[in-house]
DNA sequence: TCTGGGGTCCTAGGACCC
DNA sequence: TCTGGGGTCCTAGGACCC
C-alpha cells in the first residue's frame, strides 16, 4: 500500500496559547519574544500582516509595536507545552501512529485511512476536532512523502480557499503546486543552499525535482538529493513514532545584564548544570563528557571579545548534580578572565550511557564518588513539585544575571494560583 | 542599552594503524 | 634526497530545523 502522511501544523502556536486565555486580545495583534525578550519568535496573524518579521530584535521595532497597538508576551514556555501535549494527545486518538515532530507539528501515518473516509475530509475532522476541544487551529497537509506534507501544510496555510486542508496525493496537482513554490520553501533548504541553487539556476520547487539526483548529491550533498526524490513522492524519510534518544544536552541563556565578576558567572554555570543534570535523568542517561562555554557579545564589534569552550571526560560517567556542578566549576576556572563583558554562557553534556550499564575501567581506582539516586530524586521530585525549590547554594540565591521576562503570562494552565477564573 | 535556545545530520580532515 | 595506500575513528564546523 502506497504510504500516506499528513503534516498537522498549529496556526501562530505560541501567539494562539496567549489569545486562548485573553479573548479581550480578538483580532488584536500579537508578537512572543524569544528569552529575556530579545526577539520576536511569533507572530498572530495580525501581526504578520503588520509586516512584523519573525527573528527580528525587539528593540529595531518597539515604537512600532506600540503605535500599532501590538500586544507583547514574554515566553511562557510552560503554557505551550502544556497546551501542545493537549493538541497531540488528541492527534494520537485519531491516528493509529503518530510521530510528534516539535512543540506544534506532527507527523501522522495516514496509510489505508482512504479506505473509508476521503483523506480532505479526513483532514477537516482533524482540524475541528483539535478547534473544538482546544481553542487551537491547525492546518493540515497530506501527501505520500513528508516532504510533500510540509508542502502542502505550507499551502493549506497561503491560500484560505483551501479551507486549512490541501490533500497532494495526486501527481498532476503536485506539480502544479511545486511550480509555485520557491525553492527557499522547501523543507531542508535554508538560506545558504537555496542561494547556491538559485545560482545554479534551480529557482522553484519543480526546478529541484527535475534535476538529476546523482549530480545534486556530487554537487550538494545526500541530504539534498533525498528531499530532490521525496519531491517526486518517492518516501526517504519514515515516521519515527518513538522518539530517538538524545545525543547531547544543552543548557545554555543570554543574560539579563552582562556579567563580569567570577562568582556571577560560577552562579550561572551552576544553574545550567544543575538543569542540564535534571534532564539527563529524565532521559535515564549518565554523561561521560561535560563542556561548557562563555561568550561576549559578537554583535558589539568595538567590544573585545572573548569565546573559550573548554571541556573534560568526567572519570566515570555520572548524572549527578554535584559531581557534574564540580567539573562544570572545574572548567570555567581554567578560562574565566577578567576584562570581559560576557553575553551569555551555557553547559553541554555529551557522550551518554544508560543508567547503569557503564564498565569503569581497571585502573580508575579509589575515590568513591559522592553519588546518591536517593538524593537526586528527592532533588527533582521536590523542584518538579512546583511548591519551592532546593538547588546547590553555587546557584545563587540572588541570580543577578538572570534573563529578562517582563511581560510574561500566567502560567494558565500548569500553576494553581494562576488558574484562570471564570466570572 | 537592547540580537533565543535546543537540537540533528553530514562531511572534511587529522591522527593513527597496518 | 627520498617519503604508499587504505582503513577507521574522532572532532570541528557547516547547514538545517523549529
Amino acid at each position: 500500500m502506497k504510504p500516506v502522511f499528513a503534516l498537522v501544523d498549529c496556526n501562530n502556536f505560541y501567539a494562539s496559547c496567549e489569545r486562548l486565555f485573553r479573548p479581550d486580545l480578538a483580532g488584536r495583534p500579537i508578537v512572543v519574544l524569544s528569552n529575556n525578550d530579545g526577539c520576536i519568535v511569533a507572530r498572530s496573524a495580525e501581526a504578520k500582516a503588520l509586516g512584523i518579521k519573525m527573528g527580528v530584535p525587539v528593540y529595531q521595532v518597539e515604537r512600532y509595536l506600540q503605535q500599532q497597538g501590538v500586544a507583547i508576551f514574554s515566553s511562557n514556555y510552560a503554557l505551550y507545552a502544556d497546551i501542545s501535549a493537549r493538541v497531540m494527545s488528541i492527534l494520537e486518538q485519531l491516528a493509529p501512529r503518530v510521530e510528534i515532530y516539535s512543540i506544534d507539528e506532527a507527523f501522522l501515518d495516514l496509510t489505508g485511512v482512504a479506505a473509508s473516509t476521503s483523506l480532505s475530509e479526513f483532514g477537516s475532522q482533524i482540524r475541528q476536532t483539535v478547534g473544538q476541544h482546544t481553542g487551537i487551529r491547525v492546518c493540515v497537509g497530506i501527501a505520500p512523502t513528508k516532504t510533500l506534507a510540509k508542502l502542502a501544510n505550507h499551502a493549506a496555510k497561503q491560500y484560505p480557499a483551501t479551507g486549512g486542508v490541501v490533500d497532494l496525493t495526486d501527481p498532476a496537482r503536485q506539480s502544479r503546486l511545486l511550480a509555485l513554490v520557491p525553492v527557499n520553501d522547501i523543507w531542508g533548504v535554508g538560506r545558504r543552499l537555496s542561494q547556491r541553487l538559485q545560482a545554479d539556476g534551480i529557482r522553484t520547487a519543480l526546478d529541484l525535482a527535475a534535476a538529476d539526483p546523482k549530480s545534486i548529491r556530487q554537487q550538494y550533498s545526500v541530504v539534498l538529493e533525498r528531499t530532490l526524490r521525496e519531491l517526486n513522492g518517492e518516501p526517504c524519510l519514515s515516521l519515527e513514532e518513538v522518539t530517538p534518544t538524545k545525543q547531547q544536552i544543552i543548557c545554555s541563556r543570554s543574560f539579563g545584564q552582562r556579567i563580569t565578576t567570577f562568582q556571577e558567572m560560577r552562579e550561572a554555570i551552576c544553574e545550567y548544570t544543575s538543569r542540564a543534570a535534571e534532564k539527563l535523568r529524565q532521559e535515564k542517561r549518565i554523561a561521560k563528557r561535560l563542556s561548557i562555554f562563555l561568550r561576549t557579545n559578537r554583535f558589539n564589534a568595538s567590544e573585545p571579545q572573548y569565546m573559550p569552550s573548554p571541556g573534560a571526560e568526567l572519570p566515570i560517567p555520572t548524572d549527578d548534580t554535584r559531581e557534574l556542578v564540580a567539573a562544570a566549576a572545574r572548567l570555567l576556572r581554567t578560562c574565566w578572565k577578567d576584562g570581559y563583558r560576557y553575553m551569555k554562557a551555557g553547559v553541554m553534556l555529551t557522550d551518554f550511557y544508560e543508567t547503569g550499564s557503564f564498565q569503569p575501567d581497571l585502573f580508575s581506582s579509589g575515590s568513591a564518588p559522592l553519588r546518591s539516586k536517593a538524593l537526586m530524586s528527592v532533588l527533582d521530585t521536590i523542584n518538579q513539585g512546583g511548591h519551592g525549590r532546593v538547588f546547590l547554594a553555587g546557584q545563587g540565591l540572588h541570580q543577578t544575571w538572570s534573563m529578562q521576562r517582563r511581560s510574561l503570562s500566567p502560567a494558565y494552565t500548569t500553576r494553581w494560583q494562576d488558574l484562570p477564573v471564570a466570572k
